[in-house]
DNA sequence: TCTGGCACTCGGATAATCGGAGTGCCAACT
DNA sequence: AGTTGGCACTCCGATTATCCGAGTGCCAGA
């Protein structure tokens, strides 16, 4: 049985023990905590709340510390998320206002990120897999040579090199490039892969083998989601804050190398919502020691990313969650609006 | 006085102690090493070698260290640079031959570096600065929003969107497309830039201010020297070997934060020779434990941006010289390649 | 159900001890 | 002059011993 001042009791210990960093005793939490009651009957209450598993001595004799089912109720039940002050909302504002590309969205917020929750931030760009085709242009840069460059709504460009076995002339290559982009310009590309796979029927016979090398090249730079595996990673001198290196900090670096890990940590699930996940709830085991504070971001629930925070299990969750959140929503307008 | 048999002990001296990262004692030393001499002999070698500043004793009864001075010394004087294995020389070759576009070749080369070296490795992109126009397109969005993408000899694209006053026809924009293209084609970006200044003055009067506008976006794109601050980090995963954190690791996570400084510590000087730089000699008194092994790349002699790794002044100099000295020019060799 | 009291536990900080690697120096040897 | 073995000395770091106190569980009384 949990009851409210149970809870009450929890909140205290899990927000003493994330400011201190050591076990928290009976005493001390009365002393801080205004819980209106003796040392004996939180001592009461904690052996309760050790039962039940919401919390964990380190040893006999020593203060309590949070578990990560500890940690999880208080994130369900306890936490209210600390609203951003005007000065941090505007600082916001102002930084990723003045981005003035995509990649330069993207770098601002993880460092906006890392330094408002003085943990490692991790920004996803923006998955291709959902945008639209803006503009496909084909650029003649000698005749057997034509640069294939595909913007998409996300701002995102992608550009590749093709070399074509038969020589085209500047008026061809106008047709081809009207073509693909009435098949594509507005659509989603995994649709635009698809309805180009069909053009090169369409056009002159002389211009067949050309049209349908392009295509292709096309198509894969469409169905090329390595990009979708791209994320930035910022605030990584926070992590020197941390006590415990070789549980804590080493397997954290290393999951940090490795951009396919990461995005499995934000948990690319396609909801939007904002997630916390707790230490061993996350899926790998050398992880047990480190949380993530994530969420998707995009305009209008439309899912174009995700990003967040990892740090220790013992972090500052509200604080975490709301500057997650204010972030994910600012990133969200701008790429509305550079998208109009 | 420095003659040959100090000087053997001082290599000595520094390839045990970057193996075993202690401090190394006389009779160790002649056991490891086939010095042909007795340990009382060494032991003069080493009060010379201290007395000349090349190593030093944290206390009394203790073994010796190289300082600063005395790896500059080794490296010198006394590093031959370990070739790479053929295994290694085929890793290169592929891993860096299957990059598709810049961002790629950067990536890996980063990824690469810290692996061979199992340091932390930086890779500069590309600059602007030195690179040329390669082709100016122009894409009309709606009448009165053009896409202007700049696309460099280094394979680096800018994309901008402008917003004109007026609205503009296709074929004006074609005609405007011509203008720019033949202004600024295969010139240096600098000079490219001067050149479309004078531009708007030639086109027709309706012209003129958009043309202007398009002209000033493509200028400041050109000039805007931000993506030379681009670098790429890896291998931070490295960091957990070293023993000291304060006063090693942090620092340098902290660096790694700060693009300008790595720049700085790359030594953006526009050479292109190998060089290190031990613990002082670099420009942050913070780093004074640090020190980096860089080199510049670009195909023959052209100095397009530095790449190396940083580590501990007790580093292995030899392996990570040629590693670094490697990949700088695998990545020359991919960045010609990619702009025939 | 809460509270004050009390005996008990145990980790971590502090102090004390000890061994050994390493040194410098010197006298003898080549 | 350069090299070597011997030897007394130093001092760090690991090990062990000691001790303090925060914190606990439990119980009896309000």
């Amino acid at each position: 049985m949990v009851d409210d001042r149970k809870l009450d009791v929890l909140r205290a210990i899990v927000e003493d023990y994330v400011a201190t960093e050591e076990p928290v005793g009976s005493k001390a939490l009365v002393e801080r905590h205004g819980l209106g009651v003796s040392p004996a009957t939180v001592r009461n209450d904690m052996a309760a709340l050790e039962d039940e598993g919401y919390i964990h001595q380190p040893h006999t004799s020593a203060g309590r510390v949070p578990t990560d089912k500890g940690y999880r109720l208080f994130v369900d039940k306890l936490a209210t998320l600390k609203p951003m002050s005007a000065a941090e909302r505007r600082a916001i504002a102002t930084l990723l206002d003045g981005a003035v590309d995509l990649d330069d969205v993207v770098q601002r917020s993880v460092r906006l990120l890392s330094q408002l929750t003085r943990q490692v931030a991790i920004v996803q760009y923006p998955t291709l897999s959902r945008s639209t085709v803006r503009h496909i242009e084909l650029v003649l840069l000698t005749p057997t040579r034509v640069m294939v460059i595909l913007i998409l709504s996300t701002g995102r460009v992608e550009q590749r090199l093709v070399e074509l076995d038969a020589p085209l002339v500047d008026t061809d290559l106008a047709e081809l490039r009207v073509a693909v982009n009435q098949a594509s310009a507005g659509v989603q590309i995994a649709a635009a892969a698809a309805a180009l796979a069909d053009l090169p029927d369409g056009v002159r016979p002389e211009q067949v083998d050309s049209a349908r090398t392009i295509v292709n090249v096309l198509s894969e730079a469409m169905s090329d989601h390595r990009s979708d595996e791209r994320v930035a990673v910022g605030g990584t001198a926070n992590l020197a804050r941390y006590g415990d290196f070789e549980t804590a900090v080493r397997p954290l670096l290393e999951a940090l190398e490795e951009h396919v890990v990461l995005l499995k940590l934000l948990g690319e699930s396609g909801t939007d919502a904002l997630t916390v996940r707790i230490g061993h709830e996350g899926p790998y085991s050398e992880l047990a020691a480190t949380s993530v504070v994530a969420t998707g971001y995009g305009p209008q629930e439309f899912h174009l990313g995700s990003l967040g925070v990892v740090g220790p299990t013992r972090m500052d969750y509200p604080g975490s969650m709301a500057a997650v959140r204010a972030v994910a929503r600012y990133v969200s307008r701008i790429l509305d609006e550079g998208n109009q």
